[in-house]
DNA sequence: GGCGGGAGCGGATAGTCATCCGCTTCACTC
DNA sequence: GAGTGAAGCGGATGACTATCCGCTCCCGCC
């Protein structure tokens, strides 16, 4: 079993799956860096069992973070609830999917080169992501505020650009820039 | 002196940086992979001189490439001469920027990490195609088809996806698509 | 509570990366 | 055309990555 999912059998397993999250997580909140041998020295384990848990350096930063994209998916209905869906998407865009990535170490690194590799993300991430932007313009669509006929794949890739914000810089005001260029782009036609 | 600049005090430099270029040419057309051993090898020359003309792997190939990029810096007068500036910017994005990411093997990949580390790329590249996105929407807004306020540096962000087009699908359409999203996105207002 | 089978462990190992510094070779001067 | 300073070379070296396979120890069963 790859990819951080938890279906242990064994004990030792899922223990041993535990230990190496816990350390992976210190070693990035500390120095940003996953070495495999430094980890698997950290959580006792030998090197294998670090590569046979997590096959690549990005699913291992994916687990660490699984909460955090899981909560990225989880807050579309909240606030599509919350807001008018235009708003709810610029909200989204700005203080979660931007938040997060400015915000854990590692994290947009992991998925700019995750994505490069194969497009596949570990985890089903990939397919919650797009179920998440998919809700967001169906909502919008559904309002009028949206034109009809936009994939998901499409306003991801129009999303992409978030990947490349500055943690350094005023990456909130670039971000709302960037979903403001993307909310016009997704705009009903008004001419 | 790095970076792939031709400064060359002495002649065995000039020598030393053409070999290296030459082979991870091959290389890169061949495997698509730029060991740094390898290239030495292959150029023979020493692992050390090849790592103080180029010190990553991007810079490398962005050197490799410096002919394709700088075309597609210089094209862009050209365009705007042969075409209205939205289409202009259309054919550009298209035909010549997503073109060219597809076509050079690891040049989007190098692209996509060059500019993960430090948001920097090397030999002023990302200057100079700061320079042709602005001359695009310089004379976009001047014709009025675009609005006015918007930066450079958000044009590219908005172009961010182009890099991760898929070389074995409809990249084409995928990249039209975006260049609309995107021309949507920067339009005059029209309501 | 002892046993058998196999899932899972772990570290030795082969391969690769990146650095560093003593030596070479070039350009320039007289 | 010999001398000198230093720019530049290159490969030995230490660190790191990723794999592979013999051994451990966990689970389920009797």
């Amino acid at each position: 079993m790859t990819t951080g999912s938890v279906s242990p059998r064994r004990a030792d397993t899922r223990r041993n799956h535990e230990r190496i999250l816990i350390a992976a997580a210190a070693s990035l909140a500390d120095t940003g860096e996953v070495s495999f041998n430094a980890i698997a020295k950290q959580a006792e384990v030998g090197v294998g069992t670090v590569y046979r848990h997590f096959p690549t350096p990005e699913a291992l930063i994916l687990a660490v973070y699984r909460r955090e994209v899981r909560h990225i998916v989880e807050v579309v209905p909240v606030l599509l609830e919350k807001h008018a869906p235009e708003e709810a998407l610029r909200v989204w865009v700005t203080d979660h999917v931007a938040h997060y990535m400015m915000t854990k170490k590692g994290l947009a690194d992991a998925l700019r080169t995750a994505t490069a590799a194969r497009g596949e993300l570990p985890g089903d991430a990939y397919e919650d992501m797009l179920g998440a932007v998919a809700a967001m313009l169906e909502a919008n669509v559904a309002a009028g505020t949206v034109r009809p006929g936009l994939t998901p794949e499409l306003v991801m890739r129009g999303m992409g650009g978030l990947l490349w914000l500055d943690p350094n810089g005023d990456w909130r005001r670039d971000a709302a820039d960037l979903a403001d260029l993307l909310w016009h782009g997704l705009a009903a036609q008004r001419d």
